[in-house]
DNA sequence: ACTATATTGTTATAATATAACATCACTACT
DNA sequence: AGTAGTGATGTTATATTATAACAATATAGT
């Protein structure tokens, strides 16, 4: 049951938050990793929406309702645990954190970044992949990591 | 007389750096803009070599010989010029800038960054291109700047 | 020469991220 | 159950990267 709605579309987000954390505790628990209840809160706030999130929003959400606010190495520790485990992706293009839309598999992914409602899309990219390895093989280069990152307007910002 | 040796075998890269200094000086006064002084040192300081350089890398280096040290806005005003000018890149995955080895047409670069000796070279992809423009229609996207970046290990790093 | 604008200098601070060590919690072993 | 070892979190401090705001200077066009 992994229905897939459009980000741009108005939909239940809930779900998406509520299947995003099923899948991280399975596959957690799969893995033998511990998807801690403070790394599980993260995940949460990193899945508020279709957006990216800086490390102090999270900060400062963490910190709401706790007697104590949240410190910075609590949050980048557990984005930490949650990119290595391949839940959450780093946008290095504006330093913010999304969730992953496809975990599961060990990928760096692609994203199409709205500059205007800044909704953020991670999109399949085989033949991508495969035009990057080729030109990287042109250059006797071996990728292990990738970082694409394409900023501009959705379909809803853009004006048709 | 571009002669474009490739940055993984030894060459005399101060060629390079008057070759890209050359340039850049014709753009310039063909957009009718100002390479400063300022700017025309922080693009050779980036030029250094065929490695991503820091903003506070440079600072120091503007700083040498100086009588009162550079501050940062020197170093970042003199960045962002040479970026609007497309004389320069910004590597947002290591918070680094390196020297656009094709300067004259805006454009934003696909770039390989050898994590061993950091040497990072910036590729044509025409192909990249297509296919990525291609995806992003397919989500009624339209991408106006992109950050495309290859972390792994370079024809002399990776042992054969 | 004079004015408008662009550039640079300067001071302060914002925003992002990590180091280092202390404490706590869980696991596995006996 | 007790305990050592490991992993996770708390805590304090600081590093790194980047920008805001305003003052001073230089340049270009008239």
């Amino acid at each position: 049951m992994t229905g897939h709605s459009s980000p741009y579309k108005p939909h239940n987000h809930e779900h998406c938050i509520k299947e995003a954390l099923n899948k991280a505790r399975f596959l957690c628990t799969d893995r033998g990793v511990r998807l801690t209840p403070l790394r599980e809160r993260v995940l949460e706030l990193v899945w508020q929406s279709h957006c990216p999130v800086g490390a102090y929003e999270i900060l400062t959400e963490l910190t709401q309702g706790a007697s104590k606010p949240a410190q910075p190495p609590t949050v980048y520790r557990a984005l930490e645990f949650l990119q290595e485990q391949g839940l959450v992706h780093r946008i290095a293009s504006i330093n913010a954190y999304i969730g992953c839309s496809h975990p599961g598999t060990r990928h760096n992914g692609c994203f199409l970044i709205c500059t205007q409602c800044r909704t953020t899309i991670e999109i399949e990219h085989s033949n991508i992949d495969q035009s990057l390895t080729s030109c990287a093989n042109d250059h006797g280069f071996t990728i292990n990591e990738t970082s694409i990152e394409l900023a501009g307007l959705c379909t809803n910002c853009r004006v048709s």
